[in-house]
DNA sequence: TAGGCCATCTGGTCCT
DNA sequence: AGGACCAGATGGCCTA
């Protein structure tokens, strides 16, 4: 453990400053140090006095001092005078002397190091996590707790279409990621869905909705860009999508040949593979699809799935996509999603790939 | 300026 | 005993 923060190059303060303890250096160079590696954290914060002086009369006593001065260990507040007065229930206190004070900073110190570097690795497992939900993006980051949230919809949305073995609508699908979370985050969503959030608002508020769908997931053909579409490979390419910046969508052009990139919409790069590439049908395979590959289509429309390799995807690459097929529920949808809503169907048209889906699920 | 989000510190508890 | 995990506290940053 403490390997490994001695390896982790982010601590490499702390390592400096605990070897500078390793040596007994003395208080004014641990302060120095302390504060100079916290990042906007109040310097003197871990050799505080209120929390220090709490912890050092309380629970640290009794791991901190199992040596030689015994004969501080009896004195307590009044300890030492047995005969006079009644003794003091629960553990002595003991006094503290400069070692153990040292030594219960050096803990504390190395006890912060070990959260800090565990946080960060939380923190990482969250960004990863980030880029494989619908929706990532380097500059707006969701935050934790919405990441999480969405990611609990996704996987919801993911099996609710193992389960079904059906296309669902993006309108029920975006209505179902987008459960619970924020208005922001909504809205982001449904942008990268390629779906104006005004009318998913809409759908959301008005039942009528449900009527182009059957069940949670109805029969709808939109494509919905998926996490790191917004690679630079899927900004490749000159069409100008027909929908603001917020309602351009990668996966749609980079799925669909066109790879126009609109400039309002840069989303920053992802950078490098993640995590295994998911497929719809709940397997996991590594696919390297490669640029003139005949199933390159197919595998867009109905498969979700990002290869590891930048650039290993012709016209996009990185990306992952779900695209579903087609049907109506064109009515949901407000003018200025008609027109890709309506591409989208008629390459679908040429897909024949969600019967095939269909077949693999009724074998 | 309030509120949301975040990083960090801290002490307690549990586990190995 | 030491580390992992957790939750509360605190303060900074950012945005509406």
């Amino acid at each position: 453990m403490l390997t490994r923060l001695f390896n982790d190059p982010s601590l490499l303060p702390d390592v400096q400053k605990y070897s500078g303890w390793a040596d007994d250096s003395d208080d004014e160079k641990i302060k120095e140090d302390d504060g100079d590696t916290r990042d906007n954290m109040d310097a003197s914060s871990e050799l505080r006095g209120g929390s220090r002086t709490h912890s050092e009369h309380a629970g640290e006593d009794e791991d901190d001092e199992d040596e030689d001065d015994g004969a501080e260990d009896d004195e307590c507040d009044g300890d030492d005078t047995e005969g006079e007065r009644p003794k003091k229930r629960g553990p002595k206190k003991r006094k503290m002397t400069q070692a153990r004070i040292e030594r219960s900073k050096m803990r504390r110190i190395k006890a912060n190091a070990r959260e800090r570097t565990r946080m960060h690795d939380l923190n990482s497992a969250l960004d990863n996590l980030r880029k494989v939900v619908p929706c990532y993006s380097k500059t707006q980051k969701l935050s934790k707790i919405e990441t999480l949230r969405l990611a609990k919809n996704y996987i919801w949305a993911l099996s609710e279409i193992l389960r079904s073995g059906k296309r669902p609508d993006l309108v029920s699908y975006v209505q179902t990621l987008c459960k619970g979370l924020s208005q922001p985050t909504t809205n982001l969503v449904a942008g990268c869905l390629q779906l104006n959030s005004r009318n998913f608002l809409t759908e959301q508020q008005c039942p009528e909705g449900a009527r182009y769908g059957s069940g949670s997931f109805a029969m709808h053909s939109y494509p919905y860009q998926c996490a790191r579409l917004s690679s630079p490979h899927c900004r490749q390419g000159s069409n100008s999508h027909p929908l603001g910046s917020h309602g351009y969508c990668p996966a749609y052009d980079s799925a669909y040949g066109g790879g126009g990139g609109s400039p309002e919409y840069n989303s920053p790069e992802y950078e490098g593979p993640l995590s295994p590439p998911l497929c719809v049908n709940g397997n996991f395979a590594l696919k390297h699809q490669g640029a003139a590959s005949p199933d390159h289509d197919k595998a867009y429309h109905y498969s979700m799935h990002y290869s590891g390799l930048p650039g290993s995807r012709a016209g996009g690459g990185g990306a992952h996509n779900l695209v579903f097929g087609s049907s109506g529920a064109r009515g949901a949808i407000h003018s200025e999603n008609v027109l890709p809503y309506h591409d989208m169907h008629l390459h679908h048209e040429r897909a024949p790939a969600y019967d095939e889906l269909n077949a693999f699920f009724h074998n």
